[in-house]
DNA sequence: CAGTCGCCTTGATCTGCATCAAGGCCGTGA
DNA sequence: TCACGGCCTTGATGCAGATCAAGGCGACTG
C-alpha cells in the first residue's frame, strides 16, 4: 500500500499530495486533533500557499471569505487607525491558527514577517467541517480561548504597564531556542523589526531601542545581532516585567 | 398542560423551581441555543446567587471550579499588578457568559458592580453538557470569537489612541438606552464609576474627567447625572473616537 | 440637620515617553 | 567598491497625561 510512486501521474483535478502527512506544523496546529479521515478531508480543502516577506493574507474589512493555517514562517496581526497608527494585536507561526475571529469581514489585517507557508481553506467549507468534527470544534474553542487569556494579559500589559516593563515582558514571553540546548542557554530570537514590537508594545522604535539598551547595559540581556540575544539575567528580566499577582 | 400550579409542592432533593423558562437574560446568553431537554439539565445544574455590590465572583489564580451565566447587574472583570495597578479588561452585564478562558486557574478576577444575580456551575458538570452539546459550543465558539475581536479593537484603543479618542470611544461603544425611545435619544446609562472608566480605558481618574468636562464644554455630550447623560452630537463623538480604518 | 465619607472636579506641577533630528551600520546592487 | 536605502541608535526637546493638591457635591448616618 505504500506503492504511491505508482499512482498516475497527472490526474484531473486538483493534484493532491497528502500533504498534511507529512506537514511539519500538524503535531502543534489544530489538525493534531483530527483522526485519519477528518485529516484526509481537511487535506482536500487545504490551498496551500508559499509566503515571501511583507505578502499580505488577509486585511482588515475585506470579505472574510478564508481561514488559515500558518505552516512556516512568521505573520503579523494588526489594526490600523485611519492616520496609519498601527497596533500589531500578535505575532503567529508555525500551528497556529487564523481568521475564524471574525463576522462577514477581517476585523485585521495579517501579513507575512518572512518567508513562509500557510494553509488556506474557503470559510464555508471549514464551518461544515467544523460542525461536523466536534473534537475539532473543542479544539478551536480550546484555543480561542486561551487566545483571549493572552489578550487580556495583553491588555493589562498596554494599560498599565511602563516602557521597560513591557520590553521585559516581550522579551520574557518569548520562546527561547535553547531547547535542550544547554550551550545556548537564554538564547532567543526575534524575527521582527524595532518597529514591530514598538507597534505590538504600543511603544515608538526610539522607546524600544533605548530600553533595549539600557537592558544591555545593565547586563540582563546581550545582544548577539539586531535579531538575537541570550538573556543573562532571567530572574532579574522576570521581576523588571512586573509579573502578575 | 397548563395546570402548574396544581404540581406536589416540596419534593425532596434540591428543589428546582425551573428558574430557565423564567429567566430574563436567557433571550440574550447561550441558554438561548438550548432545546428542551439541554436546557433542563442546565437548569438542574445550575447554582443560582445573589450578588450585592463590590461581591467577588471568581479572584486570579483560584482552583477554576465554577463558569457563570450572569443573569442581572453588571460586572467588572480584570488583572491587577503586584503594586495594585489595575486593568479592567471588560464589563459584563445580563445574558454574558464567564469563566471558561482559563485553565486550571482563573487568569482575572470578577467582582459584582451593582446588585445582580448569576447563574454558577461546576466547570465539570458543564464541560460535560459542552460536549454533549455541539449547539451550545458552537455558541461558546461564536462568543469567544466575537470576544476576541472586541479584545483586539481594546488594544488598538490601549495602544494606540489618545485619552480624548478613548473616552470618545467608550461612550460611543456604550448601549444607548434609547431603544425605541425617541424622546430619550442619544441617552446612556454608565453603571461604573469614572476609577473604573479610567481603569478600562488606560488613564486616571483626573483624565477622564478632564476629558468627560471637555466634551460636555463641547456640546458633544450632556451630563444627566454622574452616571446618566446624552449624547447631543453622536457625529461628532464618532469621529472624535478616531474610527478604524 | 450637622458631620462624615466616597466620589468627582479642577488647578498646578512634574515626568515618561513621544517627537524631532542626526548619524551609524549593513546588505544590496550597479 | 562605492552609493544607496532600510533599519537602528543616540541625543535634544516637547508635550500629553500622570501626579500632587485642594475643594465640591451628594448620600448616608447619628
Amino acid at each position: 500500500m505504500l506503492e504511491l510512486k505508482t499512482l498516475p501521474e497527472g490526474c484531473t483535478g486538483r493534484s493532491r499530495t497528502n500533504a498534511c502527512y507529512t506537514c511539519g506544523a500538524r503535531a502543534f496546529s489544530v489538525c493534531a486533533s483530527l483522526d485519519e479521515s477528518e485529516l484526509g478531508r481537511l487535506d482536500a480543502m487545504a490551498d496551500r500557499l508559499t509566503l515571501s516577506a511583507g505578502e499580505v493574507l488577509l486585511r482588515e474589512g475585506d470579505p472574510a471569505a478564508h481561514v488559515f493555517n500558518i505552516t512556516g514562517g512568521s505573520v503579523r496581526v494588526y489594526k490600523l487607525l485611519p492616520d496609519g497608527r498601527r497596533q500589531i494585536t500578535g505575532f503567529l507561526y508555525a500551528g497556529d491558527f487564523l481568521g475564524l475571529a471574525t463576522g462577514d469581514r477581517y476585523a485585521f489585517s495579517a501579513e507575512a514577517m518572512e518567508a513562509g507557508s500557510t494553509c488556506r481553506f474557503r470559510k464555508a467549507d471549514y464551518r461544515g467541517l467544523i460542525q461536523e468534527t466536534p473534537a475539532l470544534e473543542a479544539i478551536l474553542l480550546d484555543r480561542a480561548n486561551h487566545e483571549l487569556a493572552a489578550a487580556q494579559t495583553q491588555m493589562l500589559l498596554l494599560g498599565r504597564k511602563t516602557a521597560l516593563e513591557r520590553v521585559a515582558t516581550f522579551l520574557s514571553d518569548q520562546p527561547s531556542a535553547d531547547r535542550m540546548r544547554p550551550t545556548s542557554a537564554g538564547a532567543v530570537h526575534l524575527p521582527m523589526t524595532r518597529g514591530e514590537m514598538a507597534d505590538y508594545l504600543g511603544l515608538t522604535i526610539e522607546t524600544v531601542s533605548r530600553v533595549m539598551t539600557r537592558l544591555k547595559t545593565d547586563g540582563v540581556i546581550r545582544l548577539i545581532s539586531l535579531t538575537d540575544l541570550t538573556i543573562e539575567r532571567p530572574q532579574r528580566l522576570r521581576a523588571l516585567a512586573g509579573g502578575e499577582t
